[in-house]
DNA sequence: TGAATATATGAACAAATAATCATATATAAA
DNA sequence: TTTATATATGATTATTTGTTCATATATTCA
């Protein structure tokens, strides 16, 4: 994983910022918030929580308002079901599912936001 | 890529939900946001972000505060490079990076924050 | 100029992952 | 209780991706 290399000349701070920086976010915070991120980086996925950012939606619906088959959709809701990002209710045949809170939504509108202004540059 | 899978059932509210969801963000906005989110996806990665949220740091600094090998270290920020979200100064034979814009600190930390948040509950 | 240091990068390999196909389950309707 | 419908899921495959090794480049210093 890693070796001995280690820069000679004066490093910047090195052991300052290794008490300040490191220990603001742990190693099992980052870890969680990379999971996080990854959910939320296929476009497929993405495009799912971006359909259910104010409304539930059964399977079908979104099968057929993106375009894609319902093997990979069922397999994408798994993901996102047992990460808790999504909820969903039954019924009858169908399964309607629905964002889990307003914190997926929330961490959505704002990179969009960011992601927006930075292209206008 | 799809079926003709439709289901057949009174599916809510499908053509419109096409109309207002669909036009709000774009299939090209959504695939730019989910390469945005790979880019924090990976833990190597978010440990390296995390590590410039305050300073700027020399690849050497990088390798031994999160204990990676110079390669690894080097690939990675070659990424974050290309992608926009760092930027590099040199000063001899080292070469300091750090964040590009306070776009980056502000989604980490605000997923930071809502991540916590909900893991009080 | 030559040696040492800091960083970058190409190639190879292993691991992770998304899509597809086939099929299973569950519910409703006939 | 068959049949059709809506969804879930296991297995396979192709692709992507992160790490490592080896080496290249660039800069400093003797």
């Amino acid at each position: 994983m890693q070796d001995e290399f280690v820069c000679q000349e004066n490093c910047p701070h090195l052991a300052k910022i290794h008490e300040v920086e490191v220990n603001k976010i742990s190693r099992e915070e980052t870890q969680t918030l990379a999971e996080m991120f990854k959910l939320f980086s296929d476009e497929t996925r993405l495009r799912i929580i971006c359909s259910l950012l104010n409304t539930e939606l059964c399977v079908c619906d979104l099968c057929e308002l993106l375009n894609l088959n319902q093997s990979a959709v069922s397999h994408q809701l798994q993901l996102l079901r047992s990460s808790k990002l999504v909820k969903y209710r039954k019924e009858g045949k169908q399964v309607f599912y629905s964002l889990k809170d307003e914190h997926v939504e929330s961490i959505i509108k704002i990179a969009l936001t960011h992601m927006r202004e930075e292209n206008k540059k």
